[in-house]
DNA sequence: ACGATGATGAAC
DNA sequence: TTCATCATCGTA
């Protein structure tokens, strides 16, 4: 066990963000987030993928959160403390990746809709093998799934901010700019990595 | 434009 | 117990 290899393992740990970075507020986060790299530990391999969008559910007045009605089983998670994942399947088919956000009490959270070459929330967690089992866990490599900062410099004039998908029911709250994307060409960014 | 496919939550 | 709905995706 050399001096080196602690080394390269300690500055591996320093960059994962640990759950005190999820617990601001959701849109302040997800912000954050993009240019974040998601951490997928699938028995031996390990697979990171660059956060390319986000979007933010934020709190029960938002009437496209799903806290929005009150605390059920299914979304207990986003109501407990901020850096645990909420994952819940929908359309009988798909896992939607969360991440809760904001203090414990206060229901909110953040789907991550792309990753890397995946664009798509249904199409990342069917990739990086995530599903129900992952619910309710801590972010962390305990887990087998984490976020860390690569120090990818995510510039104001690369984000694009939108309403969110799929949410036309919320009426007034679906036309906010809750989505946050990062353009494509920020490849350069990789490469320098 | 639509069907797949099953959990969820609200109503009865 | 029933029923409409659903933070999607692939095919047409």
């Amino acid at each position: 066990m050399s001096t080196n290899a602690d080394n390269v393992y300690n500055l591996d740990v320093a960059r994962i963000l640990s759950p005190a970075f999820f617990n601001r507020p959701a849109l302040t986060v997800a912000r954050s987030l993009l240019g974040k790299y998601l951490v997928r530990r699938i028995g031996r391999k390990t697979v990171a993928a660059m956060i390319t969008e986000v979007e933010a559910y934020d709190g029960h007045l938002d009437k496209a959160c799903h806290a929005h009605r009150g605390k059920t089983p299914r979304n207990a998670v986003m109501f407990g403390p901020a850096g645990h994942w909420y994952v819940y399947f929908v359309y009988g088919m798909h896992w939607m990746l969360n991440i809760v956000t904001g203090p414990k009490d206060y229901p909110a959270a953040l789907l991550i809709r792309g990753v890397g070459k995946w664009n798509g929330p249904a199409k990342l967690t069917k990739a990086l093998k995530i599903n129900g089992s992952l619910n309710g866990k801590m972010t962390g490599r305990k887990s087998g799934l984490w976020i860390e900062d690569r120090r990818v410099e995510v510039p104001e004039k690369s984000i694009r901010r939108t309403p969110r998908i799929g949410v036309a029911y919320a009426k007034e709250w679906a036309r906010k700019p809750y989505r946050f994307v990062l353009a494509r060409n920020l490849d350069f960014a990789t490469a320098a990595d």
